[in-house]
DNA sequence: GTCGATGCAAACAGTTTGCAACCAC
DNA sequence: GTGGTTGCAAACTGTTTGCATCGAC
């Protein structure tokens, strides 16, 4: 039974507001800035146990870093985001697994997961900047 | 100019013959059981500059460990590997590269690059072992 | 009052780096 | 001989854990 202790609730708060993914380190110097103390242990925790229940998605940074977002669809989709302000967009993932079914099948695999990690440059980071 | 030593010749002869992914680790163990003693540092510093000239895969296990494979193949393709054995297949990714070209499309994105990730249960692990 | 959650510090795992010795070209 | 490469140890980063204290229910 999982208790709602005001270090989690100010994480989910920060996690709601923010379209980006962001790491555990992240999460615990902007609370902390914000004079929401909390021990980044705590943190490692709390996104742990939130990923396993609540609406948390994690992905991996380039170098192996965790990153969290919060992200209640739990029908399959993915993420496309942007290398210059990270941003992400949801979408959804349709035609995506009619191929996976395809090349699973061909391949003789079963209980195929699917992960996609699609990153580009948005609209408003492509402008000329000035 | 990079140099060919005895231990990135030893590191790619490794490679060269497992169709699973390795971590640094594991590479610098098994080099170091079969008698080619090598520098844990060595084969980080090796797999860092092989990845950016010669063909080597990266990708991240999902606790943020680096797996490195040998991987020739330059143009656009995915992995298809089993959660059980580990044995990685190489599958053509064309049709999903009109489906992120639309997505990319619709949501203004540019430059997009598409990592997948793909695990299931390969037909040899999925058979009732006796 | 109970049991999960927190804070702190110490411990870990994976990876990087400074520097002198080394060796491929 | 020159400059990239190695080995070793020390440093770093991200993450986990033990334990006493605290607080949500």
């Amino acid at each position: 039974v999982q208790r709602v202790t005001r270090q989690r609730a100010e994480i989910l708060e920060l996690l709601k507001d923010s379209t980006q993914f962001l790491s555990a380190q992240q999460i615990h110097q902007l609370l902390t800035e914000q004079d929401h103390p909390i021990a980044l242990a705590t943190v490692y925790r709390a996104l742990q146990a939130l990923t396993g229940t609540g609406g948390l998605d994690v992905r991996l940074s380039p170098d192996g870093e965790h990153l969290y977002r919060r992200c209640a669809r739990s029908d399959a989709h993915h993420h496309l985001l942007c290398r210059s302000c990270g941003t992400a967009v949801d979408v959804p993932g349709l035609p995506l697994e009619q191929w996976v079914d395809h090349l699973a099948r061909a391949h003789g695999f079963t209980q195929v997961r699917t992960t996609v990690e699609l990153d580009g440059v948005c609209s408003s980071c492509s402008l000329p900047d000035r």
